[in-house]
DNA sequence: ACTCGACTCTGCAACGTCGCACATTCGCTA
DNA sequence: TAGCGAATGTGCGACGTTGCAGAGTCGAGT
C-alpha cells in the first residue's frame, strides 16, 4: 500500500533565469567546483545550491549604487533620494532579495529568535495537551514582536552533548517550560547568558524569571469544594513530588482539609503518577485499603478519569457515591462520561506573560527577571457531587 | 445542544505584561490571597549583555595557539596533536566556549535549522490535535540527524510582508502542514530556494516532495465497512472542499458506494465544517431532509463526535439505530462514549519521512523531490452497527 | 649532511552585513 | 563668487568562523 514514486525535475533553472542572473557567472557560487554545467544539465540534485544566495552587492550592481546605499533602503534609515531609493527597491524586487539572517546576526549581536524548551516524561507529546497553548502562545507573542521560534525537547536520556547546546547562542532568549526541580537545565541556561523564563517552576533559579500558576490555591479551592459538599475523607492521587506543582497540589490539599479541622491522613495519599492507568491502578490501591472514601482529588485530569473508569468498572456511581475532581482542564475533561469537575489553568496566558518578559529582558527591560502567579479557575462539572449521607 | 464551557478570556494579560507584576482580578471567586510577586532586584538589568561571547580567538589565547588550531580541535579534525588537543580542550571548557551559530552559519552557507511551517484555521491549536505528532516527530528527526526545528504558524490573514519572511534562508529547508489547495506559500517556498516538503498536499507544487495519506482509500474502506453493515442511505459530513484531504475523503465515500453500485445523492452530502458544533448542526439538517438516512460518515472525529451528540439528544441510538465514524483517531475518539469508529492517520510516521526527506535533499540525496503516501489504517470500536432491519 | 615527506601549526582572506569616517554634490547665505 | 553646511553617497573594517596556502619541525632514508 505504501507506494513511493520517485519524481523528477522542475523548472527553477526557468526561474533563474527570469532574473537574468542565469549565464552570469559573478551570482552562480563558483567556489572550485563549477554549477555551471550542473546547472544546464540540471537534475536537481543539488537543489539547495543552485538559487545563489542575492546579496547586497548584488542589488548594488543591478540598482547601479553601492552596497551601503541598498543596506541604508532595506534598513529605512534616511539620507537616501527618493530616486535612488525607489530604483533600489525595484532591484530589491526583481532580484528578491532577502536580508541574510545569518550575517545580520553575527553583525548585530542579536538573532531575533526565542527557544522554547519543553520538558517531556514521555516520547510523544500526546499525554500532556496543555503544551498546545503554551506553543501557540508563544509564537503568537513572538511574531508579533519580530522574534522566531526555536522549538526544543528535552527528555530524562538527554545526553550532556544535547545539553550543553541549549546553552549556545542561537536565541537571544529563552522559555522553558520544564517542571523538574532539579532541572539539568538550569545550569546550563543560567551560564548561557542569555534571559531566561521558567514556566510552573518558580524555585529553580533565582536568576530566571518566573511564570507559575497558583496551584496550591486551586487544590485548596477544590478541596473546600469537595467539603463544602460534606465530604471528610478525600483521598488524593499525587504525581511526582519532584515536581514543583506536584508539591503545591499536595499543599494545597493537606492546607484546606486542616482548615476545616481535619488531620490529613497518610494513607489517604496515594503516588499514582500522570496517566490513566495510573489513576485507575492507584484508587484500586486506596479502596482496598481505605473502604470509607468518598472523594478522590486527583493530581491531574487522566489519573482522574482513570479513577472514574475505575469506580464505574467497581460498580461505583461517580458523583452519588463517589466524587472524583482533576486538575488541568485538557480538552477530554470537558467530553469525558460524565463531565469532569476540574481546575483550568491559563497556559495560554501565562506563556504569553513569559514571552514577554523574555522579550522584554532582551531590550534591556529593568524588571528583569520578575515573578508573576496566575490564578487557577474551578471548573464544576458532573463528577462532584453530596458526600453520601450527608 | 452542545454543551459550551464559560470560558472568560483573561483578556488583561498584555497589561499586566507591561506592568509587570499586577495582581489579576480573579477569574472565579478565587480565594483571595495576594498573588505574590516577589522580585529579585536587578542588578541583572542588562543582563544579555553582561556575558561576553567567547570567541575562538579568546580560547586560543588561553591555550596557547593559533585561532585555527581551536578551530581545528572544535571541529574534530585531524592534525592536532594529543597534547594540544588537550591543552586546547582544557581551554574551551574552561572558558565554556560554544561556536557562534552565526558565524558558522555565514561561513558555511548552511544553518543545519529546519522550519515547519503549520497553516492553523483557528488562533490556537487546539482543535486539530494531530499536530502534536507531527511536531514531535519532526523535532525527534531532525535532532537526531543534527538539525534544530523553527516553527511558524500561518493564518488565512497573514500580511504579504509576513509570508515573504518564510522564504528567507534561515533554514535549510522546510517542511510544510498546509491543505490550502492554493496556499499562497507556495510561491514564496518555491522562490526561496530550499528544499520543501508538503504534508498532506501533493498538488500544491511540482518541485516540493510531498507526503501524503492515503484519504481516498480510507474512507473507501470505512464506507465499505459500512456497507457490508447493511447501511444504504449513508449521509456524509464533509469539511472545505478547498483541502486536499477532504476531496479525497468525498471521492472515497462516492467510490465505494459506486463500488456496491449505490448512486451517491446530492442531499445526502451535507458541508458541515470541522468542530463538534459544526457535526451536531450538520447531522441535524440532514436528519431533516432524509430521515430515512441510518449511516453517518463524518469528514474528522469533532464533527462526528458533534454527530453522535445530536444522534443522542435526538434520542436516537447511536450504532443500534445509527451509525457514526469519524476520521483521524484523535484521542477523544478513544475515551468517547461510545467510543468512536474512526480511521487513524500515521502522522508521526510521516512527518518523520517528510524530515527525512528534506534532510536528505540538505544533503544533495538526487531523489528529491519524492512523493509518498502512507496507508489509513481502519480502527473499529463501537458507534457502528448493522444497519435497522437488515 | 641532505632531501623529503609527514605531521603540526599559522596567517590571511572571505562569507553578508552594518557602523563609522569620509567624499562628493548641491543649494543657500555672506 | 566664495564659503559653508546639509544632503547624499562611498569605502573600509569588523563581527566569529572556516578554507586555503604555506611555514616550520622532526625523523628517516639516501
Amino acid at each position: 500500500m505504501l507506494r513511493s514514486e520517485p519524481r523528477e525535475e522542475c523548472s527553477s533553472s526557468n526561474e533563474a533565469a527570469d532574473h537574468g542572473f542565469v549565464t552570469q557567472a559573478p551570482l552562480v557560487k563558483a567556489d572550485n567546483h563549477s554549477y555551471y554545467s550542473v546547472r544546464t544539465v540540471s537534475t536537481l540534485s543539488v537543489w539547495s545550491l543552485l538559487v545563489a544566495q542575492v546579496g547586497l552587492k548584488d542589488v548594488a550592481r543591478a540598482a547601479g549604487v553601492s552596497y551601503k546605499t541598498v543596506s541604508r533602503v532595506v534598513n529605512g534609515e534616511a539620507l537616501v533620494s527618493e530616486a535612488t531609493r525607489r530604483r533600489v527597491e525595484a532591484a530589491v524586487a526583481e532580484l528578491g532579495y532577502q536580508p541574510n539572517h545569518s550575517a545580520q546576526s553575527l553583525r548585530r549581536g542579536r538573532t531575533h529568535t526565542l527557544r522554547l524548551i519543553m520538558y517531556l516524561r514521555e516520547t510523544h507529546l500526546r499525554q500532556e495537551r496543555f503544551q498546545d497553548e503554551v506553543i501557540a502562545a508563544i509564537i503568537d507573542r513572538a511574531t508579533q514582536a519580530g522574534y522566531s521560534v526555536l522549538l526544543e525537547l528535552t527528555r530524562d536520556d538527554d545526553s550532556p552533548a544535547q545539553l550543553a547546546r541549549f546553552g549556545d547562542r542561537r536565541s537571544d532568549g529563552t522559555i522553558l517550560l520544564d517542571g523538574r526541580s532539579a532541572s539539568p537545565l538550569v545550569p546550563t541556561l543560567r551560564r548561557g547568558g542569555t534571559p531566561t523564563v521558567i514556566l510552573v517552576n518558580p524555585d529553580a533559579d533565582p536568576s530566571f524569571g518566573s511564570i507559575d500558576a497558583d496551584f496550591v490555591g486551586g487544590a485548596r479551592q477544590m478541596v473546600r469544594h469537595l467539603i463544602e459538599l460534606g465530604h471528610r475523607r478525600i483521598a488524593h492521587l499525587a504525581d511526582d513530588p519532584a515536581l514543583h506543582s506536584s508539591r503545591g497540589r499536595r499543599q494545597g490539599y493537606e492546607e484546606a482539609l486542616r482548615e476545616a479541622g481535619i488531620e490529613p491522613e497518610g494513607d489517604l495519599m496515594e503516588p499514582a503518577g500522570y496517566t490513566r492507568n495510573h489513576g485507575a491502578a492507584a484508587a484500586e490501591r486506596v479502596l482496598a485499603r481505605r473502604p470509607d472514601v468518598t472523594a478522590f482529588f486527583c493530581v491531574n485530569d487522566l489519573t482522574a478519569l482513570g479513577a472514574v473508569e475505575y469506580l464505574r468498572q467497581s460498580g461505583r456511581r461517580v458523583s452519588e457515591d463517589v466524587s472524583v475532581t482533576g486538575y488541568d482542564d485538557i480538552s477530554l475533561a470537558r467530553y469525558a462520561t460524565p463531565p469532569l469537575t476540574t481546575l483550568r489553568i491559563p497556559w495560554y496566558e501565562m506563556a504569553e506573560a513569559a514571552t514577554s518578559q523574555v522579550i522584554g529582558a532582551v531590550a534591556g527591560d529593568e524588571a528583569f527577571p520578575a515573578r508573576r502567579e496566575f490564578p487557577v479557575e474551578l471548573i464544576l462539572r458532573e463528577t462532584t457531587g453530596p458526600a453520601p449521607g450527608s
